[in-house]
DNA sequence: GAAAAGATTACCT
DNA sequence: GGTAATCTTTTCC
């Protein structure tokens, strides 16, 4: 049996361990809830970089706040492929992450923990990319397939999961769907403005 | 074509 | 806690 995880652990398939399709293809709350704890591990010419996932937000079907809520753009057509798709945009001089769950929906990556302490500062949706080195030329990768950006199941139970208001929105800022560790050290608000979590 | 508005961050008081 | 930086996308005339 040692000897049979051994392989498993040592296997040279890089879908062994990967997010498929199927875990992207469920409600969007879901798909960010499930994602806390989850591996996100981007591969660049000079090493490959990863962070545990602690911090998500939501963007769902007729949600003013969504970059979709108009329907597809150039900027947003990534939203509207297959579950697992990267949709990446910029916001002022940095750019942040979304996997997309069912069309048109999607999670923001907002905040991971580094897998030494110094490595650096993943915390924020443009944190967390600067530090993955995930780029606006990544915008429309798929997850499942991709050599370059994936997603590893988490290895072990999450603990206890806030819920509170989304971050910068000013449209439906009300709507809790916002998802993070609690009292993880690198989620990007460790308290939600206005109400509580859970 | 022009103007406004950011799913942010860093640095100011 | 407040605001400037900075630039692309979207919206409006």
């Amino acid at each position: 049996m040692a000897s049979r995880s051994a392989t498993v652990a040592r296997s040279s398939s890089p879908n062994a361990r990967r997010l498929g399709r199927a875990f992207f293809d469920r409600p969007t709350v879901a798909v960010a809830r499930a994602l806390l704890g989850a591996e996100l591990w981007v591969v660049s010419a000079r090493e490959a970089r990863g962070v545990r996932l602690v911090e998500t937000e939501a963007y769902v079907a007729r949600d003013p706040a969504s970059h979709a809520f108009r329907g597809p753009t150039a900027r947003n057509r990534s939203m509207f492929l297959a579950p697992g798709t990267l949709y990446v945009y910029r916001i002022h001089q940095v750019v942040c992450a979304n996997v997309v769950s069912r069309r048109g929906e999607a999670v923001l990556l907002r905040a991971g923990a580094p897998r030494a302490p110094l490595e650096g500062n993943p915390s924020g949706p443009g944190r967390l990319c600067r530090f993955l080195g995930i780029e606006l030329a990544d915008d429309g990768t798929d997850t499942i397939t991709s050599g370059r950006i994936g997603f590893r199941p988490r290895s072990r139970p999450p603990g206890p999961v806030s819920l509170g208001p989304r971050v910068g929105v000013s449209r439906a800022e009300h709507r809790r769907l916002r998802f993070s560790l609690a009292g993880d050290p690198w989620v990007s608000r460790p308290r939600p403005p206005g109400r509580d979590s859970r």
